[in-house]
DNA sequence: AAAACTGTAACTAATTAAGTTACTAATGAG
DNA sequence: CTCATTAGTAACTTAATTAGTTACAGTTTT
């Protein structure tokens, strides 16, 4: 169990409840509200791991969860105003590429220069990574269910 | 220990080895080889570390290795030519992102769709983030050494 | 007050990365 | 031919991370 999947699970979590809410019959009985034990079933794996991810991206104002008796989770927007760059930052994970985390050997210039040099480097890599998420909205992936 | 900076030593010890074979003194008594324990000096880390690397390097057909005395690692091509794509194809390492592992539920039509869904978004970003490394040379990175 | 939710802390198991030790294989110098 | 010096690699250790799990606290509706 080591494979960044969290990225995945978002945006898995995020579509179904933009789903879910569209659907009538939830609406009905739940007030339009996803419970996270039903997204667990549809992701497979623990309602505590969804919560995980809901809470992350509760607090990036994606999703608005109601605790209690027929409390549950909606989108906090419309599917058309989130982008898959919007659930990537809520995530605040780690930039795709470290730099290497040992100190510099002061006695070589290439390693002393390293850090100054890869930098820039590894932030237009990340750039172009989140140019593209910001493409796609999570209306693009309804829309394909 | 679990900060994947295999990338950034890869493209230091590439840019060490380019600058190493560039300069006069390491010409005259080394026929412009490296030895991988300089290289782990710069890098800072284990010689074993650095040939790990640099193995991985040779297949790919960067860079060149000589057993032996007086042996050591010269690139295959010149700096103009290699590319920071290059260096990062050769590592094969993972995609960005992995679609979650967990068997899609059949009695939820997210869950099932989920996988196909993805799978061209996660590749587009994946495209992108190598046409950005793609821009990259290895000359380009020597220049500000 | 009870039932049904979310939030979260604490633990476990599996995976991975880097570092390390110890060895084998190759090659050049004397 | 032999020795010194280099790369190649297997095997192990340590540390960090992810996902999953259990357990329980907090919230809200009825």
């Amino acid at each position: 169990m080591a494979a960044n999947s969290k990225f995945a699970m978002a945006t898995h979590i995020m579509t179904l409840i933009a789903h879910a809410s569209s659907s009538k019959e939830v609406e009905k009985d739940s007030h339009g509200l996803v419970r996270s034990e039903l997204i667990a079933g549809s992701v497979n794996t623990n309602p505590v791991v969804v919560r995980r991810i809901v809470s992350i991206l509760a607090k990036a104002g994606l999703v608005i969860s109601h605790q209690g008796k027929g409390g549950g989770l909606e989108l906090a927007k419309s599917p058309s105003q989130i982008s898959l760059l919007d659930i990537y930052n809520a995530l605040g994970e780690e930039p795709i590429f470290a730099v290497n985390p040992n100190l510099p050997n002061p006695a070589c210039e290439v390693s002393v220069r390293m850090p100054e040099v890869l930098d820039p480097v590894f932030q237009s890599a990340q750039e172009s990574l989140q140019a593209n998420l910001k493409k796609t909205k999570l209306s693009d992936l309804l829309k394909q269910i």
